[in-house]
DNA sequence: TTCAAGACTGCAAACAGTTGCACTAAACCT
DNA sequence: AGGTTTAGTGCAACTGTTTGCAGTCTTGAA
């Protein structure tokens, strides 16, 4: 049924080995032979197995990407692009999603160790000492997390939060509310760092909060009596609630408040008001990490973030 | 460097066949030397190669996933409950994105052919024969189309667009636009001969469009020159689109016209006004599919869609 | 003409498991 | 007590490829 190496080499007259290299290592057969043997696998509709590949080599050709939450809109481009960086080498890229549970991280990085070269990890919750044990097992790149010793691809943020900020002080933004997040998280602090470090501009920090338009949707009423004409928020979700809930209160944006988000994500872009935002290059980091996976250098780098204006941000009254 | 079944069988002092059958057919091993050769494994560090057993058993335990375009917001949830169906049995999962070609798709799946053990193709627009010529290399299941001889999952389109329509006339709707979809596209084939069997409604088709945001803006003019005071869309980021159209020609929804879309994508219920659309069972379609492909089983399914009533529906002027 | 160097190709041993078969010892039956 | 079943384990062949080594045949140079 399946066929095999065996019956390409039986039906072109050549040994097994011959027919290994016609496609591992094409140079070394003779022009003749090769593309007979080509031509005899094609008819027969051979293909390489590549576990049996993997079995010799100890290359897989395969890749893992290990996400929080697939569905997590932040997420879905980061992927996409991860895979097409993976496809344009012939690597075949395994997903998997934790659900937000660390356990789970170590767990799905234990499973894929013998089945890929190498896994991306996204924003991981693990802990440090976790993660070194990983190590051992496969080579891996974590986005979005700081972490000696292994190749990381951050997105910078704080310059993004900076970038926000400025933007709403040169509206005339004074007194800006940042809508924070999650208590622990690193991002949450990098942005705040940054966001604090502009002159003129006093910050009111809010929080913490869940990641989630709920987050934002409950912040709602301490934005409004903390007396602000701005806002940054913790990300797109929040943003997203906040102005829903700055509605429910009477206030518009960007009339009587200026919201701005973090990520651009695809709900932000179709929300009225056109959400403005710091854009994360998520596509350019999923592409990066796989192929600092398949070069297997251990770098870490920095990917710029920029700031989308568009329709949710104004100048003051 | 990497510890492996003799390793295992060396430290515990059995046979390489003892240890692989604690592993593959523990009830065939003496409950003693089991939990011995288990521990050992555990102190070791041993975990089964996948790559190495599907060698000779024929089964990878792996399952391959191709969709047009992961960062879609209709995909991500279906990715995440198949991801989620494939692990709660031990699965693994390719996750591959054809960019919306359909030669990308065949070849897609010749490439995984030898990995996987079956894999599911979402809205696949190869042709029939192309199909046909896949299906002798690895089992599939096809979600949303139609396809004799293989297993199918299909969502009920028609179902959902006939009560899109009759919530409109049940509003009071007597004229309503279908602003359909692509030419050769089945759902909006579906759609469109549901819809027009509603009783009392005047049904306008306005048509072909884009399946986009864009195709939605594009289309307002001629929905409001086709004085229809209910519009039914082809899906979520169409309906979003023609709200913001509309939007931009002075009328408000759903106050001067109500917009239903479908697809129940995130984008949608975090849009303003919340769209009220038709919910695709898009994880239930996922989850089903795997689970389809692991049971083996070729069936031909049908899932129900709901109306989900938001607030870009109301009674006509 | 002879010899060395290439260029190809074949041989066979891995790789990490699984599994049909044979074997041993204990348990069961009459 | 003797024969039969059964549980548990070992043996070895096999899965589909790769690859170091060795052999054959040309070819070029001296």
């Amino acid at each position: 049924m399946t066929v095999t190496i065996r019956d390409v080499a039986r039906a072109s007259g050549v040994h097994v080995s011959t027919v290994s290299r016609t496609f591992s290592a094409p140079h070394m057969v003779n022009a003749a032979t090769r593309t007979r043997v080509l031509t005899v696998a094609e008819e027969l509709g051979y293909r390489p197995n590549r576990a049996a590949r993997a079995l010799t080599t100890g290359r897989t050709h395969n890749l893992g990407l290990i996400v929080a939450d697939i569905a997590n809109p932040f997420f879905p481009p980061l992927i996409k692009a991860a895979h097409a960086a993976a496809r344009q080498r012939d690597y075949h890229l395994f997903v998997a999603d934790t659900d937000e549970e660390p356990a789970v991280e170590e767990e799905l990085v234990q499973a894929f160790s013998k089945q890929v070269d190498g896994v991306v990890l996204c924003s991981p919750r693990s802990s440090n000492k976790a993660l070194e044990r990983l190590a051992e097992r496969v080579p891996f790149v974590v986005i979005n997390r700081r972490l000696r010793g292994a190749a990381t691809v951050l997105m910078d943020v704080g310059h993004g939060a900076r970038l926000a900020v400025e933007h709403l002080a040169g509206l005339g933004h004074r007194k800006v509310a940042l809508v924070s997040g999650p208590a622990g998280s690193w991002t949450s602090a990098e942005i705040r760092t940054a966001a604090e470090q502009v002159p003129d501009v006093e910050l009111i920090v809010i929080g913490p909060n869940a990641p989630t338009e709920r987050g934002g949707f409950a912040a709602a009423a301490r934005v409004r009596d903390s007396g602000v004409t701005g806002v940054l928020a913790y990300n797109d979700l929040v943003a997203i609630g906040l102005i829903e809930g700055l509605g429910d209160l009477g206030l518009s944006v960007p009339q009587d408040v200026s919201v701005v988000g973090i990520d651009d994500i695809v709900p932000g872009r179709l929300n009225r008001p056109k959400l403005t935002t710091v854009a994360m290059p998520t596509a350019a980091a999923g592409r990066l990490a796989v192929d600092l996976l398949i070069q297997e250098v251990s770098a870490t780098t920095s990917l710029e973030t920029r700031l989308v204006i568009r329709d949710s941000t104004a100048a003051p009254r």
